[in-house]
DNA sequence: GAATTGACCAGCT
DNA sequence: AAGCTGGCCAATT
């Protein structure tokens, strides 16, 4: 429990990261390669994933609209089906697994 | 301070 | 087409 109290000092790589991410507009979606590219890190793809895993703030960083570069959903900590029923609310298109390339968000 | 892990990506076999 | 390896970034142990 201190864990979560012992500190939360987000870096500037993580800030970018949730602020990237919390622009991505409802019924849209973007890749992790995308997220870390607009931050200026390309190949920080899973210090993206680790920045929304440890979810600082899951009310303020929509995290399950960011998907794997492949476009398959990905990884979510609260689980998976969630994150598709999710985006489907949304309406984002999944198809067989697949998110719809036109539902991803453009920087 | 080194080694391991993690919601990844691209390249090679 | 599917599976494995290496590389990259930040955090944790």
């Amino acid at each position: 429990m201190d864990q979560r109290l012992r500190e939360m000092p987000l870096t500037e790589f993580e800030k970018k990261v949730l602020r990237k991410v919390a622009e991505i507009p409802r019924g849209k979606v973007a890749t992790y390669g995308q997220v870390a590219r607009a931050i200026g890190k390309p190949r920080a793809s899973r210090a993206v994933g680790n920045a929304l895993a440890k979810n600082p703030y899951p009310i303020t960083i929509p995290c399950h609209r960011v998907v794997k570069g492949d476009l398959s959903l990905g990884g979510y900590t609260p689980g998976v089906e969630k994150k598709r029923a999710l985006l489907e609310e949304e309406g984002v298109k999944i198809v067989d697994g697949r998110v719809k390339e036109e539902c991803l968000h453009r920087f």
